[in-house]
DNA sequence: ACAGTATCGATACCTTTTTATCGATACCAT
DNA sequence: ATGGTATCGATAAAAAGGTATCGATACTGT
């Protein structure tokens, strides 16, 4: 096998919904639904009932027929497992208009992170505050920091340079959207983040539909 | 089946994967190097060498022994396969730290995407210039603009009926940021793009890592 | 209480995606 | 030329992920 397809045992795919079902719960508890059907979170998400069944199993949640899951026995199982409750600390590196708009984010909270500090080293961004958090200089960057996780949204060129920096302030966890490969030492775990692929599948999909249009106009209904 | 693996006949898993191909291809390509085996390409993306050649497959890009790939005919095939060499024009909705920080993102052309107007309603950002492209009220968005595809960066709240307004207007593809799901006709096609969800995803790996660093520990190596 | 029904959960099945194997091919050094 | 080797490509196996089926269960209304 390549590398983690899996998180502990659970698939990827599967933690990925996790992480979209939780908005979409928190929403309802806030509304005061305690209960949901797996079917009425499918089509609000536009997922198969059976999916979402699935996915729950893996948390150990059961449900009750006839009613559907308890909202809050979901939330608390997603968290728990993932550690989406202990609210991490996390820093940020390179404060332009990504590191700015991610600062300003207010979705994370949803999964357990706070941005503690943010970092640059231009002169002019130093010492600004966004939504709260003041910059620092890089080179203030302390191993004592007890973040753990980093994000990256510093220029492609200087990706690998600040990288190894974060690592050796203690940094166990990065998240990169620079672009560029890190090669780091292995224990530290890299989510890649390149914001183009979306935006090139999106353009694949129209383009592929665009095709089969024209296709199923060349050849007459059966 | 549920909706949309597969784009044309290429797997999505894979046209993700060509989206970061490419500009490393393209990288390759400027530094005057014509050929590359699929071992090196999937060394530098982390990547393994069967897959890297397996993705080329579907091009329908053949190598040759002991070289590797052309990386002249590996760009062309991708841009040509996928429609990233065609400029397609592109508007983007909701211009805030997410809008800006995409309308100055370098990376959408290597995906042939071109931003070419932006819309808000906030009265103290309609007119300014962001990246060249001036802010206009979402009111002036006409039908007759030929973008196709649009950015969605807008509030959850008006999510759906900013979405509602881009149909009306003849977009057919939405890049979706707000979190929402949206409800629209059948024939749009709409890319959610859940930023958080990366942030998710890093969290949960960097807690199973911990668990079973734990774990490891408490049963001695065999 | 009882029938009707919505919903779950276990199992099995199917599809998609990834990885392994191995013969074939083209370059390189001698 | 010839042998050695890196690399590809086809085929097949394995793994992962998604979907269907269907019996079981708990709520609702009579």
């Amino acid at each position: 096998m390549a590398y983690g397809y899996k998180i502990g045992s659970i698939p990827l795919t599967t933690v990925q919904r996790f992480a979209s079902y939780l908005p979409a719960l928190r929403d309802m508890q806030r509304q005061g639904r305690s209960v949901v059907s797996s079917a009425s979170l499918a089509e609000m998400l536009r997922l198969e009932a059976i999916q979402v069944r699935k996915d729950f199993g893996y948390l150990g949640i059961t449900g009750r027929p006839k009613t559907g899951f308890q909202v809050d026995d979901l939330i608390g199982a997603m968290e728990h497992g993932l550690s989406w409750n202990r609210v991490s600390d996390a820093i940020l590196v390179g404060t332009g208009h990504l590191g700015t708009a991610l600062l300003n984010y207010r979705g994370f909270g949803y999964h357990g992170l706070a941005i503690k500090a943010a970092f640059d080293i231009a002169p002019d961004r130093v010492g600004a505050l966004i939504n709260g958090v003041q910059v620092q200089h890089l080179d203030e960057m302390k191993p004592f920091m007890d973040a753990k996780m980093a994000i990256l949204t510093v220029s492609p060129e200087s990706a690998q340079e600040v990288a190894l920096r974060l690592v050796r302030a203690g940094i166990t966890g990065i998240w990169n959207f620079t672009g560029r490969t890190l090669l780091l030492p292995e224990p530290i775990v890299v989510q890649d983040q390149d914001i183009a692929i979306g935006l090139a599948v999106l353009s694949a999909k129209l383009t592929a539909r665009a095709r089969e249009a024209i296709e199923a106009e060349s050849k007459p209904p059966a």
